[in-house]
DNA sequence: GTCTATATTTTGATAGAC
DNA sequence: GTCTATCAAAATATAGAC
């Protein structure tokens, strides 16, 4: 018994300086947890300093909480403004749009927890610097848009109601993968392990056919695996 | 200056025993602040009784927590649970079923926030009873794609990635409300006033298309009338 | 069933030495 | 930049009267 509470106890957060440290802990805290959730000791624990330490680098929990935030919303941002760079018709473009969305939430895990969190407490966090960023994500799948109007691929659509419904499936699948697994147990197999393919898959036929992109059927091997896959 | 604190201060709640009070005064404040950040003591105050009672009605707050929980999963699951009563095709059970999830999360505002809240948390504080519930919501599902199978209407589809492709965006799209009407002034109106409407066709179209029903055009009057609101 | 008063713990934050 | 020590304010929970 040399653990010092309960749980398999959060790993500590390596990391180069202190400050980097601090930031690493705090979001893993944070999305853990949530803002309330989230204690300021833990935090300090996990990256290995001192709690004044912490102060001395942010003014107080929440400007670090928001600087975690703001991060996490750039590098989305970042990722999906580069879709349309490769070019190509819209109807690529877009589906390059949804593998970024799914990509950048395999590459920070802690993104879907934070971002489902931030919006269920109505924003609170969330300063201009920070809806800039959401923004630049619309505005992304705007140009997408467009483009595809342009050519004739696409019917008309409202952007912000085409990335909810690209978004949130992602979001929302990666975010109850925990809960999933604790209750495998509750649940027949074809409900407990998916595979994460098969979301985003149906992500992009559901998308593609609501902005009237016919005949799915050039969606890719992925679909076509996934039609085998269901049962 | 009578106002307690600040903010337009949230009203107490009305409803018979002191019980019930506790329970709707708990389901606001968690909604709106999650369980760390919700107070036993607000709890007790916009429920208008002392929050001495509070624990003499509930364990403790997580259990008052659960309750909550509990009463609003059953809520849903019993109504999507009777999509099937109805009979008729699976495409008509489908939209019925979308519909009932759009209809009950306009009767229960706080469903939304609590349901996107308490995933994050990977389901801290769910119980058997209360995934029991959310399974109830699958099976729904479930057996309408199973009906859409036998009637050769639906390709095969994963019931819980088709229920997060409906059930992520109407929850998600809720939960942003009051993020999106803070910001309006930094979004063009597009973005900012979407009628709710809008978001249950695309699920609509987005969830039969992806099940492999062609021709959305039968999707009824709300489509029509959304290609054409969106510019 | 309902309230007053209070015990106890936790937590965010800072002063000040090194 | 980093730590020790500590404060003051919340916040959960209970004892016990009415």
């Amino acid at each position: 018994m040399v653990s010092r509470k309960r749980r398999p106890a959060a790993p500590p957060v390596p990391a180069a300086t202190s400050r980097d440290r601090l930031l690493a802990a705090a979001a893993e805290e944070f999305a853990a947890r949530g803002f309330d959730g989230a204690k300021v000791d833990r935090i300090a624990a996990r990256a290995r300093v001192n709690k004044a330490l912490l102060y001395y680098y942010f003014r107080n929990k929440a400007a670090l909480y928001r600087e975690v935030l703001l991060d996490l919303f750039r590098t989305i941002a970042g990722a999906v403004s580069r879709v349309r760079d490769a070019g190509g018709p819209a109807d690529a473009q877009l589906v390059r749009f949804i593998e970024a969305v799914a990509d950048e939430i395999v590459k920070r895990p802690l993104f879907p927890a934070m971002w489902l969190r931030e919006m269920a407490e109505g924003g609170r966090h969330v300063d201009e610097s920070i809806v800039l960023e959401m923004r630049r994500v619309v505005e992304a799948l705007g140009g997408v848009l467009q483009n595809g109007r342009r050519e004739g691929l696409f019917v008309p659509a409202n952007p912000l109601v085409t990335q909810i419904g690209i978004v949130a499936p992602l979001l929302f699948f990666a975010a109850t993968a925990p809960v999933r697994e604790r209750f495998q147990h509750l649940a027949p197999a074809q409900l407990s392990s998916i595979p994460r393919e098969l979301v985003v898959d149906h992500v992009r036929r559901a998308t593609l056919a609501a902005l009237g992109v016919g005949s799915a059927a050039e969606a890719g091997p992925a679909a076509a695996r996934s039609r085998r896959q269901v049962r």
